[in-house]
DNA sequence: ATAATTCTTATTAATTCTATAAGATTAATA
DNA sequence: TATTAATCTTATAGAATTAATAAGAATTAT
């Protein structure tokens, strides 16, 4: 059905809560979970590829918590993607071709490879800070949302 | 994962197969699926959203079979891709945004949201005939091939 | 030591995907 | 009209993936 996993729509929304706090100190996976409304549990498990990516630093123990590794203007979203979901493939031939016996002559192939290419420039072309700049533009625009 | 699943890789194979045909009368399920390596029983599955799309036309019984409704240069591949897996939207919530709450405040879902109209845009600017083009100048480069 | 935190691993329930199978329906033709 | 050839429909089931929970291990500040 085309779609991207929790995974991947997780792991993004962690990068984003990261990153509006970029530059401000640790954040507890806790806090993270509370804001993005998703249980800590599950987030425990998508944490490891982002650090495995080498996109946050973690520090344990009692005031520990992550931190963004890089500035968020320097993190692109196929990254991100990418670290989450793994290579942007439609179909598995992509990046696998021995699974299918067709590749050399089918057309269906190319077809495939070039929207996931497409995908991944699209996504090349936005950063995090993008992101958070869309968000604090959102939260300005409607500031009387909280004092109702 | 952000694959394409079976069904829209299957259908879309089935669509060039009948478009390579164009023209020339009927083709058979049981041919189709020979000439794709595909099994005719799963075909039979895929077939309904290629007939309730308007795609194509099938005759029953003896001598019946598939042929193409319209020309192949005036089938898009999002319109074909959309017949089999259902509007193009990497999350749930750009088609159906009662799903979730975040929706109005959520910058991923914006992004999301264009990410899903840049892979859809592509789509829409590739036809049929497209692909029978280059199926075609394909089996030219390498007439060799098959006489060895 | 204790408390607070990340890290690791196992388990499970639900869902979706892929495929097979069996028979119903339709239409041409001998 | 009987037969054959084809699409159409529905049920079933196995496999894979996804999503989530849970429990405890490891680490670090105080």
């Amino acid at each position: 059905m085309l779609r991207l996993s929790t995974k991947g729509r997780y792991g993004t929304r962690v990068m984003l809560e990261l990153a509006l706090n970029y530059g401000e100190g640790h954040m507890l996976l806790k806090d993270i979970a509370k804001k993005q409304d998703i249980s800590v549990g599950y987030l425990e498990q998508i944490m490891p590829s982002l650090k495995a990516a080498g996109f946050i630093n973690a520090s344990r123990g009692a005031h520990g918590g992550y931190t963004l590794a890089r500035p968020p203007a320097e993190i692109t979203l196929s990254e991100v993607v990418i670290a989450l979901e793994g290579p942007i493939s439609l179909v598995e031939c992509i990046h696998t071709p021995e699974v299918c016996d067709r590749v050399d002559f089918c057309v269906t192939h190319e077809l495939w490879g070039e929207v996931s290419e497409k995908i991944e420039s699209t996504l090349r072309s936005k950063s995090l800070q993008g992101l958070v700049d869309k968000h604090k533009n959102k939260e300005k625009s409607r500031p009387l949302m909280y004092s109702i």
